[in-house]
DNA sequence: ATCCAGGCAGATG
DNA sequence: CATCTGCATGGA
């Protein structure tokens, strides 16, 4: 058993193994975290959670212990996705990184953070994310901020959201929040990978990369892999079948965060 | 100071 | 279809 739903806002994991807590907060798909003295807090659009990390368990205290399930991915055994992923070089990243999970995130807020996150660095779009939660987010009672809704994210302006940071990419924001509005997640949902694709890339700020980014955290479509400026680099260095597997593979997305922590987080040599 | 950051849009071959 | 360029902004 990896985890365990104990009450209404309570999920224990077990399996440490594969639920890394730091090098999930470190993989690049989660960037409204903080450490605490025992392991972290994370928001996901309105929820919070608090992982307290033990040496044979990780105990989630949070609002929504069902959401938080689903949000860590807790029914995918990750054994048997690395299984499929061992190759040499995935091997070593997979030594490091292995306990990461492909969490299923708020898709509204992937949109907007991915937007923000291109030609960026994480370091600043982190603080320029947070802001936009602070001034526009539901402050949830001792925990924090909300991610705005899209009720929220309308009444946003371009000069506003060119006081938060985002530099050119305010006009992007402003159009993509209206073209959100017009979609339906539930309907996105059911569509191939394909078709999801070609709706996300009509959204404005919206190409390959950060649409990749957006089927993997939000529609968790494991065999899309974001191919930033950090896995450009390193895919050169692997063997063809390596290549196969982070461009063509069943599990791609995963193999991907695996190498994108190792290199960026960890400042790991393939 | 120059280069880069989880790239994208628009223009030009 | 492929390649080139401008882009806000702060950190290295």
């Amino acid at each position: 058993m990896i985890a365990q739903i104990i009450n209404p806002h309570q999920i224990e994991v077990y399996d440490l193994s594969q639920f890394d807590a730091y090098a999930i907060m470190h993989s690049g798909q989660v960037f409204r975290y903080q450490t605490t003295n025992t392991g972290f807090t994370v928001w996901s659009a309105a929820h919070w959670a608090e992982l307290r990390i033990f040496p044979d368990k990780v105990i989630i205290k949070c609002d929504d212990a069902a959401y938080f399930y689903r949000y860590f991915d807790l029914t995918t055994d990750y054994r048997i996705i690395k299984n499929a992923l061992a190759f040499p070089k995935l091997q070593k990243v997979m030594e490091v990184g292995g306990g990461i999970r492909i969490l299923q995130g708020d898709w509204v807020e992937m949109v907007i953070s991915f937007i923000i996150s291109a030609n960026n660095n994480i370091k600043r779009f982190t603080k320029t994310l947070n802001a936009l939660c602070e001034s526009y987010g539901t402050q949830i009672a001792g925990h924090g901020y909300a991610f705005p809704t899209l009720t929220q994210l309308a009444t946003i302006t371009v000069a506003d959201w060119r006081a938060l940071g985002c530099g050119y990419r305010d006009q992007y924001l402003m159009k993509a929040v209206q073209q959100l509005g017009q979609m339906d997640f539930t309907v996105l949902q059911t569509l191939s990978t394909d078709a999801l694709n070609k709706a996300l890339l009509a959204m404005a700020g919206v190409g390959p990369k950060v649409a990749a980014c957006i089927m993997l955290f939000a529609f968790h479509r494991l065999e899309v892999a974001p191919i930033d400026t950090w896995l450009k680099k390193a895919i050169t260095q692997l063997t063809l079948d390596e290549q196969a597997v982070i461009l063509h593979g069943q599990y791609a997305g995963v193999a991907q965060q695996y190498i994108f922590y190792a290199l960026q987080h960890l400042h790991q040599t393939l």
